[in-house]
DNA sequence: ATCTGAATTGTGGATATCCACAACCCATGC
DNA sequence: GCATGGGTTGTGGATATCCACAATTCAGAT
């Protein structure tokens, strides 16, 4: 699926001229008149990123932001508003939110904003699709397998996995060459650096 | 070294009140008059974090801000102002600050806040201290062990090791009993999980 | 009932790793 | 000159791993 900006904004105005904007600068613009109406479109596949005025009929920006975390929503929020004070943009962007802009707005810097959040999308999709395809060789796994596997990521002998498991070391042996053809990897060492990626042991910020 | 807040503010008033609020809470408080004044005493080793006043006689807080960043300054900021807007604490927020808040503020909530940085501090230094302590050892590994500690890590056998070095495979296998005991690790696998903490595969935001 | 996949075990031999004991070369430093 | 430490190599035996060939048991699916 391609990357689209997704706009929501009860302001027919706002949503033709950034329409306008966005697609001058050949970027797909899917607009929606309100929280809710993207809220019943929403789907987790969406990619790309949104733009979401706060002040609006119905349901605000703010709470479909919440609602969208509550759904572990990946696409990056642009927030954009014209009444917004500190307290507003300080919560928002330390819930997560990619960025808070004020209007009115320099056309320029928010298609700047937009394509940075395009591209941290991008950049998260990546990842996120190479931890999904090594989540797919796991689940092909046997039980066993997956248990060998454990046993010899904690960096224990065949012999000792044999213990462990009330098996023979020649099942083991068994195990431990079917899952390495089934991950891909030749050596232990390779298996356990493959592994380690999901395990990300990332330094985060406010965690 | 124990942990404190930082305070940066030409006023006095605040200086104080802040001070006493700081204390009675039991948290040690150094106070500076000027940010040029913190720039002076900043030390790599501070722990804690920063509340630090924007609008100041002087450098400002956002300037001071700018030069601790070059500095790779590890304490967790919080700004501090009466006069905030909406893009300044969205920039500094989105270059790293830990929180921004405005004056008047709620005592309650701004040690809150000060408690969460301070976690934060703690965290990261637990996080760089066991880095630190992991660097410490590979310094002290020989040329020739890291070499082969290299190839290890890449999943190779004592025997092409030895064949890409041009040294013996005995040769191999010594290097490889030294450095897996000054690592402190039995096994391939135990290194391999070790020295993946360190080129830790995290995912953060806005990167 | 038959088939398929998972789990299990064995034999035997080729490779690799682990390790104690011994030793040589070479540069630095006292 | 001599001590120290890093790098190098060898022998030989105990362990472990890798792998082809062969086979049994059991549960679920057709």
């Amino acid at each position: 699926m391609t990357q689209h900006v997704y706009l929501v904004d009860d302001d027919e105005a706002i949503r033709d001229s950034l329409g306008w904007l966005l697609q001058s600068r050949n970027l797909n613009c899917q607009a929606y008149a309100s929280a809710e109406s993207f809220l019943d479109a929403w789907q987790m596949e969406m990619t790309g990123c949104l733009l979401l005025d706060i002040r609006m009929k119905g349901m605000s920006g703010l709470e479909l932001f919440d609602r969208l975390l509550e759904l572990n929503n990946p696409l990056p929020v642009i927030f954009l508003t014209g009444h917004g004070d500190v307290p507003m943009a300080v919560g928002a962007l330390k819930k997560g939110a990619f960025d808070f802009v004020e209007k009115p707005f320099d056309d320029n810097e928010l298609v700047n904003r937009v394509l940075e959040a395009m591209q941290l999308d991008q950049n998260r999709r990546a990842v996120a699709a190479s931890s999904d395809s090594l989540n797919s060789l796991i689940e092909k796994l046997t039980t066993r397998e997956r248990q060998v596997m454990e046993l010899i990521l904690a960096g224990k002998f065949n012999k000792v996995i044999a213990d462990e498991l009330s098996i023979s070391m020649r099942t083991v042996e068994v195990h431990r060459a079917n899952l390495f053809e089934k991950m891909g990897v030749r050596t232990a060492v390779e298996l356990s650096q493959l592994m380690s990626v999901r395990t990300g042991a990332g330094i985060n910020n406010h965690g």
